[in-house]
RNA sequence: GGGCGGUUAGCUCAGUUGGUAGAGCGCCUGCCUUACAAGCAGGAUGUCACUGGUUCGAGUCCAGUACCGCCCACCA
């Protein structure tokens, strides 16, 4: 299979390579995870996707984020597992099937439970395959034997064992309390799921005539329609216009209805009139007031936000037709003050995309304190887990801090089913809030339950509500292990180390998962959370389906390739936990930032098939390690760069710095490696000899240490080459090869110092050629001259490279300055002289040293400027000092050399 | 109303513990040089948002201002 390096195209093609290697890794399952192998465990479980539909570009960064880590960490010797899965996504895929069925002219309670749950598993079956398809596509190093699903039979045996624990403890309960009801969806939603919208409304003025004939009081609503189920007026305790009033009662217009007026806190004297109307049973604020002044809770609405037989006149009409003939009524009777335009915060259900109405209505509870005050002792007295980057730490916090009880059922069908029986005939076989029932973990033992209770004639009915999709999201870090079962899997993975998620979803999952892995695991359920930015167009705006802006990742990686899109992902994201933004033309589908990741992997592979033309048929290993003692200059740098780069790659990826860790290598292997080292062994590779030998062994060696260490972020290309570069078979992957190690004893400051002086000669000698109009073919002779005995010396060294690199046809190194008229330039305090046969363009060169020349000086000034300033001098440290005076001592000598030259023309 | 990000070359962004600014793309010039034209060589480009402060020295630290963006919040 492995390819033979003459017959490598000079293009990469990452279509066949990439779908090839995707395939032989998971045959092979080179990414099962084995408990008892050794090294420190690292795990990450996956952010389940929802079996919405597809994957997103978000997916794409997020789980490339995620390979790159797992792979470094993997390589680098840790007993890796990366387990992956999907979630349900109760509401999203209910809203898709909803969606579907009424395009057929049915809902749900039309076609039934059994068959309504019969084609969410097809949905999820297809949906679900397409993703996880996509996840391949990316090249994932996963596990794919323990991938997982939030309603699969494990998963689901551990919400119910956790919904159990929780009610028998004291923490779940059954109540009516004012939910966020979602009429489209016709469910409770949970806080988090509703969006307020800045919308322009009204406020309407309502007159509520006094009892007693004395008067009125002025009200202010923005949802008229809520006051048929007004059962008082409240005012401020301390407001004086009112005082007198508190106690009387009012005519509540249309439904006839006295109430009281009422005195609360909460009323802010100076909003508006100071009179507000209170519906306890559809206004959060009111329902307190409710609660606190026992006034009665009236219900005027319906599920499917209709009015109900509370609402007299207007029974049946829907909330917004209502309104509207609710304010002519009112108007008509001469109740209606005024009307004023009002911008306003409404609370939109995220996923139904209506207002949400808050909801007299019966749902299952978390006591929440309990949870979430174990989770901050953990933040705060272990400081875990620990956010990267640092400040979402503060977000988490504050959200602990003030988190209200959360709302977990859900009026749908697709989901975890409440694990809670009625004995429906002790209420005349319906459910009612008095119903009594049986929290038990399977039919059998609620049966059991009932029956001692209530005797054998005893009749359940199951709840027919679900949880909220982020009750089973909540448990994944363990139950995907197999909680509650003690597993092997537990014992060596979970703790997990790693969570790689974004900012808009730690308190949806970060913190359920923090509450409830502290709750029935005793501990915080990963060591670190770390936080990305969001993918935004190329527009900076946010991807959004229904801006419908979105970029498919799949339709890069088919222009592109995988590893093209990853690697501009991860060297995007420098900024750790910054937005992204992907350049993108919708025009033609291109990408000009993927592009140029592609041309990257594009270089790498020619680089390779340059290197693999040249080790005449031997790979690595055959030809040995570079021998030391027979290394030339050039050697000597690039093994000390690499074991530079190796260094720094190592820390960043340790910091969770992906992305300058991505573009330490770019420049690395694009500049070190490809515009220098390769350049500067070409010579010797084209005749036998020793030095042709020691050559290739540091070529090998260096690019398949490059191999490694690019291999996390685009495994495929890097996969492929090793193979071809080390003539392996099947059997071996660089994706389970050790990760390079840094050889300190290898890196060397002093020569890497030198080197730079032999590449600014080269470029000072090639700029002068581009200046003089040198013909790029033309071999030419140049002097380099200089005092200083060391540079001269290095320059001795690296004679060869600056014949090659800057195409001489021969070179004097020299102590004196040549007499002659030459072109000229310095670099260091080495003066760069290319002699001119015949045609000088002597304005050519006078502009340039001119050039040189004016630049030199400005360094002069400010250089002098510094030295002057006693300040500077004394209280800055020695080396700084030093350093100025280096650097000007050697600014004068290039300012001298210059001058000179200027004056001989 | 609270909180958090951002503001650096035409565009997208880096800039480590304060020591006079970098990359990619784009642009200009010249090259099909036996790894690569998806390439090579050379070149141009910046009041580092603004104001003040600390310091011998500020893109970098402190205070404030402006603009852009995000999150949270029950003003009817």
């Amino acid at each position: 299979m492995t390819a033979t390096p003459p017959t490598l195209p000079s293009q990469y093609d990452p279509s066949a390579s990439e779908q090839k290697w995707q395939t032989l890794w998971e045959q092979n399952e080179i990414f099962k995870a084995d408990p008892d192998q050794e090294g420190d465990p690292y795990c990450v479980v996956i952010p389940p996707p929802n079996v919405t539909g597809s994957l997103h570009m978000g997916h794409a960064f997020e789980n490339t984020l995620i390979d790159v880590l797992v792979r470094y960490h993997r390589m680098a010797g840790r007993n890796t597992l990366w387990l992956p899965g999907t979630d349900h996504a109760s509401i999203a895929v209910s809203t898709i099937l909803d969606r579907e069925l009424r395009a057929q002219g049915k809902t749900r309670l039309d076609v039934g439970r059994e068959a309504y749950l019969e084609r969410a598993w097809e949905w999820k079956e297809e949906s679900g395959g397409t993703i996880v398809g996509q996840l391949r596509r990316l090249g994932v190093s996963v596990d794919w034997s323990r991938e997982r699903f939030t309603l699969d039979e494990g998963l689901s045996a551990a919400v119910m064992e956790a919904f159990l624990r929780l009610y028998n403890d004291g923490l779940i309960y059954r109540g009516q309390y004012l939910v966020n009801w979602c009429p489209a969806s016709q469910s409770a939603v949970s806080d988090l799921e509703v969006d307020s919208r800045e919308v322009d409304g009204h406020l309407w003025h309502l007159r509520y005539p006094l009892t007693d004939g004395s008067g009125f009081v002025e009200v202010a609503t923005t949802r008229p329609e809520t006051m048929l189920g007004d059962t008082a007026v409240a005012v401020n305790p301390n407001d004086d216009r009112y005082q007198a009033l508190v106690g009387k009662t009012l005519k509540l217009p249309i439904m006839e209805r006295e109430i009281p007026i009422i005195a609360d806190d909460h009323v802010d004297p100076s909003f508006g009139t100071g009179c507000v109307k209170v519906t306890p049973a559809h206004d959060p604020n009111d329902f307190e007031m409710g609660q606190r002044h026992k006034l009665p809770f009236i219900n005027v609405m319906n599920k499917d936000g209709s009015l109900n037989e509370n609402a007299g006149d207007f029974a049946g009409q829907d909330r917004f037709e209502a309104r509207k003939n609710l304010v002519e009524r009112l108007k008509a009777e001469g109740n209606l003050v005024k009307v004023e335009d009002h911008r306003h915060a409404v609370p939109y259900s995220e996923r139904g995309k209506v207002p949400v109405e808050p909801l007299l209505s019966t749902q299952w509870f978390v006591k929440i304190r309990p949870l979430a005050d174990r989770a901050l002792d953990f933040l705060d007295n272990q400081n875990q887990p620990v956010f990267v980057p640092e400040r979402w730490t503060k977000v988490y916090r504050d959200w602990l801090v003030s988190l209200k009880d959360w709302c977990i059922s859900r009026q749908l069908w697709w989901g975890h089913q409440i694990p809670a029986w009625y004995a429906v005939n002790e209420t005349g076989g319906t459910i009612t809030d008095e119903t009594p029932f049986f929290v038990a973990k399977s039919e059998e033992q609620a049966w059991e339950e009932a029956r001692s209770q209530f005797g054998e004639s005893v009749e359940l009915v199951r709840d027919p509500d679900v949880l909220d999709t982020w009750f089973s999201s909540g448990l994944w870090p363990f139950s995907t292990m197999g909680w509650p079962e003690q597993t092997r899997d537990l014992a060596t993975y979970y703790p997990t180390t790693t969570l790689v998620t974004g900012f808009d979803i730690i308190f949806f999952w970060v913190a359920r998962m923090t509450m409830m892995a502290g709750e029935f695991t005793g501990q915080m359920p990963f060591q670190t959370v770390y936080i990305h930015g969001l993918v935004r167009d190329e527009n900076n705006k946010k991807m959004s389906k229904s801006a419908n802006n979105g970029i498919d990742p799949l339709l890069l990686i088919a222009k592109y390739g995988t590893d093209a899109l990853r690697y501009t992902l991860v060297r995007e994201v420098a900024g750790a936990g910054q937005d992204i933004r992907l350049e993108y033309n919708r025009e033609t589908d291109e990408s000009a930032s993927v592009e140029a990741s592609r041309n990257f992997t594009n270089k790498l592979w020619n680089a390779a098939r340059f290197v693999m033309m040249n080790l005449g048929g031997q790979t690595p290993a055959q030809l040995g390690q570079p021998d030391l003692e027979k290394l030339e200059l050039s050697d000597r740098w690039i093994l000390s760069r690499f074991n530079q780069v190796v260094h720094q790659v190592c820390h960043d990826l340790d910091q969770f710095g992906m992305g300058e860790a991505a573009k330490t290598l770019y420049d690395f292997i694009w500049g070190d490696f490809c515009d220098w080292y390769i350049e500067l062994v070409k010579s010797r590779l084209w005749e036998e000899s020793p030095a042709r030998r020691v050559a290739q062994q540091t070529l090998a060696h260096v690019l398949n240490g490059i191999l490694a260490l690019l291999h996390p972020f685009m495994p495929h290309i890097t996969e492929e080459i090793w193979h071809t570069l080390n003539q392996v078979d099947d059997d071996h992957y660089l994706a389970l090869q050790p990760y390079p190690v840094a050889d300190s004893s290898l890196i060397d400051a002093d020569l890497e110092q030198q080197f730079d002086l032999l590449i600014g000669a080269i470029r000072t000698l090639r700029n002068l050629r581009a200046e003089a109009g040198v013909k790029p073919s033309a071999q030419i002779k140049a002097i380099l001259q200089s005092e200083s005995a060391q540079e001269r010396q290095i320059l001795g060294v690296g004679r060869t490279y600056l014949e090659d690199l800057a195409k001489l046809s021969e070179l004097e190194i020299t102590e004196q300055a040549p007499p002659q008229k030459m072109f000229a330039g310095v670099v260091g305090t080495v003066q760069v002289l290319i002699s001119l046969a015949g045609v000088v363009d002597v304005q050519a060169l006078k502009a340039k040293l001119e050039k040189d020349l004016a630049k030199v000086e400005g360094e002069m000034t400010s250089l002098r400027g510094r030295l002057n300033n006693p300040g500077f001098v004394n209280k800055a440290p020695d080396e700084v000092v030093q350093g100025a005076r280096d650097a000007l001592a050697e600014a004068e000598k290039q300012a001298d050399i210059l001058r000179d030259r200027l004056n001989q023309i």
